[in-house]
RNA sequence: GGAGGCAUAGCUCAGCUGGUUAGAGCGCAUGCUUCACACGCAUGAGGUCACAGGUUCGAGUCCUGUUGUCUCCACCA
């Protein structure tokens, strides 16, 4: 049956069938054979508000890949999707939708009417990063899809948060937080990025109070000197002693403020003397802990001067600054200013200046719950691969500070405390309260502040599987995970937050492997962002190349924890390689009798050729399976490539041709068994890879089962290793490409063909090969030869380690230049060989090398040997002829 | 201040626990309308694996140092 298939692979035709079928055939549903062994993947949530870029696309290539590797051995596979409801970003994109459409802020509709419209905006949007995803081939359980903010999460979240609360783990207070003024909430250390900016060191001069003197301060932020009560100098600053316990007067503010003697001022930086302000300084606030400051806070919330600031009251932070420093100048108090840069820390979500403030917040307490978290990874029950990012993990876990958590936005889980307005109680609670549990009053309010959007992706890998409740079926059967794929950016946010509560909450940490890639960069190293324009769009080359290309693109040529540039040039490369693979199909499929079956012939008909190739074959399942074992899947799919390509397509199927064409049924039946059989395997290894064009090939093929997605994936077979017969046409093939060789460099075209005269101590290897060196070396005949020919000129003579071949080629052949070629080769082969006896009369070689080793090189020199000899006796008899 | 990565062909990168005459893709050169494929075939050029030491029978691979480069963490106002 010749089918009729267009010469490209047309993945667009191909796709989406391939995928309803996947997903109509239920197949990313764990089969749940009792037998087999679970394995889980926890999706990392993208956020709801998110648009599919490279990072997901890299981050679902090697997750879809993963788990579908795990299927095909048998594993009862679970990859579990999901979405985050991510807080800032999710309500600033609705704030900023109403804004522009209806002209209302958030305080216009109130907080209910709000989150309406949040959930309005998340039914309406929600889905597209999914199906985003869906185009990406990812095989996970969309029917197990989860939502932070749906019911079991919120009820996960809940008891998290009330069990913690009960341990004393955590807990509310006013501590020194980062505060960013644009999103009006507070952040975690976690999400405060710095960055260096040039800056300046302002001196100011603050008199005494009994007018004996003056202190000079430095400070990188005037503006925040409205606030301060105190100065500190170092104890043992033996400029200072005569003044501690003084006070001075605060310029500006007409206030007197004690000077103070603690440890913490560095007597080598600036003056020596700090201006101490504990409502806008962590340092500052511990000082003043110490010594009984007052705190006063002078920015609002919107990073503005508050009432306290007098004058300044109502003035931005940054026009605050900019007055302040004019005034102290006009009322001589400014000693100098020097350019300072330094690191200030700015908001992950907006990239605007953050400001540290002193704020009543909500904070899990992260000592005694870090000490599981290091013992986990320490004793290897949970590994990072690459390995080096335990060292980035430990070195946080060890140093956290206590999380803060409370965030004052509306969208998230509110957090469920409710502080009684009548004994100031605070009741906190699994059910909403409606008295206080210690007065019982019902003059109680709700806390307004929701949680850290990272509270509840912390309980990602139990919640999803129906945590709180211990019986649910996947939390019994899938839990604790397996690996946990994500990007090494992530790591403090996510990984390090699941892997603590996870073994707080279900005594379990929640995956044994933490596989780290990197990001995915644009052409010149630069990271992909919105701002520079320089995305792109993984669903805009999965349209042009095919999903297919970008993923193999994703996978190639990378390894764990590094950074990759994106070139569309290598997506090409893959799309080419698709196409290639498409085209070696359809050789076979072109000819597949009707009723084709797939398999192997009695192996007593199988040729040198079947031989080699399922030879090879063996040895690349044997490979590839260890490399995905070790998450080396950029190796693994290196190895499919070549094999694909280089072995398959170069050779084996060139090597058929002839048996294909003739006349011969059986050996034809032979060829064509072992085509579809080899081309059966391949497309296995590589479905993992390539999902969707491996399986439009294997449904086209003859199969059994009902689709490659849940076939089996393939075992070396003992049966089908044979060393001999692989060498024997390596002997051949090495002959082949000598040949094709010379007659490029004699610029011999390929429609010239000419006699083959083989000089071989094998002759029935070569005999074997008479086909293959007629239609891959352009031999029109082929003859053995017992003896050298008598006559040499006009004779091209070629030399492999196993034989001498004789080409005709009259006036082609210039004798000079043919002495100078074999002395050449004649020269490398001494000179490798020498090499290789100075290391095999080396005793120390011979006594320490494995075995292996030895034998290995021993083969080589023996090789090399025969080769000298051959080219010795070819130069005698050139230089006869000459 | 602390920690880590990277440095291999013109470009982008693989190279797993040390053992091939160091690989791939792209690019380059030459030839090819060869009955699956020009998104192709054949052949080739191109590398003192940053530098200097060391360990070893053997180092691109391990150790130390140097240089360049990138990143993360902490932070002195």
């Amino acid at each position: 049956m010749a089918r009729e298939l267009p010469k490209i692979y047309e993945p667009q035709q191909v796709e989406e069938r391939i995928y309803k079928m996947w997903e109509e055939g239920g197949y990313f549903k764990p089969a749940g054979q009792p037998d087999s062994k679970p394995f889980t993947i926890v999706m990392p949530p993208p956020n709801v508000t998110g648009q599919l870029h490279m990072g997901h696309a890299m981050d679902a290539t090697l997750q879809d890949t993963l788990i579908r590797f795990k299927r095909m051995q048998g594993y009862d596979a679970l990859w579990v999707p999901g979405v985050d409801h991510a807080g800032i970003a999710t309500q600033i994109k609705v704030e900023e939708e109403l804004r522009v459409k209806e002209g209302l802020t958030r305080y216009d509709l109130g907080r209910e009417k709000f989150l309406e419209r949040v959930w309005d905006w998340k039914q309406k949007y929600g889905n597209r990063i999914v199906e985003q995803q869906k185009k990406l081939g990812a095989s996970c359980d969309w029917d197990r899809a989860a939502f932070t903010m749906d019911e079991t999460c919120s009820k996960a979240v809940r008891e998290v948060f009330v069990s913690l609360y009960e341990k004393g783990l955590i807990y509310k207070g006013s501590r020194i937080i980062n505060w960013c003024p644009n999103c009006v909430t507070a952040l975690s250390d976690a999400e405060v990025e710095y960055v260096d900016k040039p800056g300046h060191l302002w001196h100011i001069r603050y008199p005494l109070a009994d007018g004996s003197g003056e202190v000079v301060v430095a400070t990188t932020r005037p503006e925040t000197m409205l606030g301060d009560t105190g100065v500190c100098v170092n104890p043992n600053d033996e400029r200072y002693q005569h003044i501690i316990g003084k006070k001075v007067i605060l310029p500006l503010v007409n206030k007197e403020i004690p000077i103070v003697a603690d440890d913490y001022a560095e007597m080598e930086f600036g003056t020596g003397c700090v201006k101490m302000t504990p409502a806008h300084d962590p340092n500052d606030f511990e000082v003043g802990l110490r010594h009984n400051l007052e705190v006063i806070r002078v920015l609002d919330d919107n990073g503005k001067v508050n009432e306290l600031g007098g004058k300044y009251y109502g003035m931005d932070r940054y026009d605050a600054r900019k007055q302040i420093v004019a005034d102290l100048e006009a009322g001589g108090y400014l000693v100098k200013i020097d350019d300072h840069a330094h690191n200030v820390g700015t908001c992950y979500r907006c990239h605007k200046d953050v400001e540290p403030i002193i704020s009543a917040q909500w904070f899990v307490k992260m000592k005694p719950l870090a000490k599981e978290a290091i013992r986990v990874v320490k004793d290897g029950e949970t590994k990072f691969v690459p390995e080096r990012f335990t060292k980035t993990y430990m070195n946080w876990m060890e140093n956290v500070r206590d999380w803060c958590i409370s965030r004052q936005l509306w969208w998230g889980h509110q957090i469920p405390a409710w502080t009684c307005a009548d004994c100031g109680h605070i009741t906190v609670s699994r059910e909403d309260a409606t008295v206080c549990e210690h007065c019982g009053s019902q003059n109680i309010t709700r806390e307004e502040d929701v949680l850290d959007t990272w509270f509840s992706s912390a309980l990602w890998p139990f919640e999803t599987l129906g945590w709180p409740n211990t019986d649910a079926e996947d939390y019994k059967r899938f839990y604790p995970t397996d690996v946990l794929v994500t990007g090494y950016d992530i790591i403090f946010f996510w990984v390090s937050r699941m892997i603590f509560s996870g073994c707080e909450h279900t005594g379990k940490a929640p995956f044994h492997t933490v596989l780290i890639h990197g990001l995915v960069r644009d052409n010149q190293g630069r990271k992909m962002s919105k701002s520079l324009g320089n995305g792109i769009d993984p669903l805009e080359m999965i349209g042009k190349y095919g999903c297919d290309a970008l993923r193999m693109n994703m996978v190639t040529g990378n390894s764990p924890g590094n950074d990759m540039r994106f070139y569309v040039e290598r997506t090409e490369a893959m799309r080419n390689f698709a196409n290639k693979l498409w085209n070696a199909s359809r050789y076979v499929m072109m000819n597949l009798s009707e009723d084709a079956k797939n398999e192997l012939p009695d192996l007593s008909k199988l040729e040198i050729a079947d031989k080699w190739v399922l030879s090879k074959l063996n040895t690349l399942i044997e490979e590839v399976t260890e490399n995905m074992d070790k998450y080396e899947l950029g190796v693994a799919v290196q190895k499919i490539y070549d094999f694909v390509w280089d072995i398959y397509c170069d050779w084996y199927i060139e090597m058929t041709k002839a048996r294909l064409f003739s006349d011969d049924a059986d050996r034809k039946q032979t060829a064509i068994s072992v085509l579809t059989y080899v081309l059966d395997q391949m497309l296995r290894l590589l479905h993992p890879f390539m999902p969707f064009i491996t399986e439009e090939i294997w449904q086209s093929i003859p199969h059994e089962g009902e689709a490659l997605i849940v076939a089996q994936w393939p075992v070396a077979r003992t049966d089908l290793a044979f060393k001999t017969e692989c060498d024997q046409m390596e002997s051949v093939m090495a002959a082949i490409r000598a040949i094709r060789n010379r007659r490029t460099e004699m610029n011999v075209p390929p429609s010239k063909k000419a006699a083959l005269f083989v000089l071989t101590s094998k002759p029935q290897v070569f005999t074997e090969g008479e086909g293959f060196l007629q239609r891959l070396a352009y031999a029109d005949t082929v003859s053995m030869l017992t003896a050298e020919p008598e006559n040499l000129d006009g004779m091209v003579t070629i030399t492999t380690a196993d034989a001498k071949l004789y080409i005709p080629m009259g006036q082609l052949v210039d004798v000079a230049k043919e002495l100078a070629r074999i002395t050449k080769e004649l020269e490398a082969a001494k000179k490798f060989l020498s090499s290789l006896e100075g290391k095999l009369s080396n005793e120390k070689f011979i006594s320490r090398a494995p075995e292996a080793v030895v034998n290995a090189e021993r083969e080589k020199a023996a090789k090399h040997r025969d080769l000298i000899a051959q080219l010795e006796q070819s130069l005698a008899a050139m230089q006869r002829l000459a």
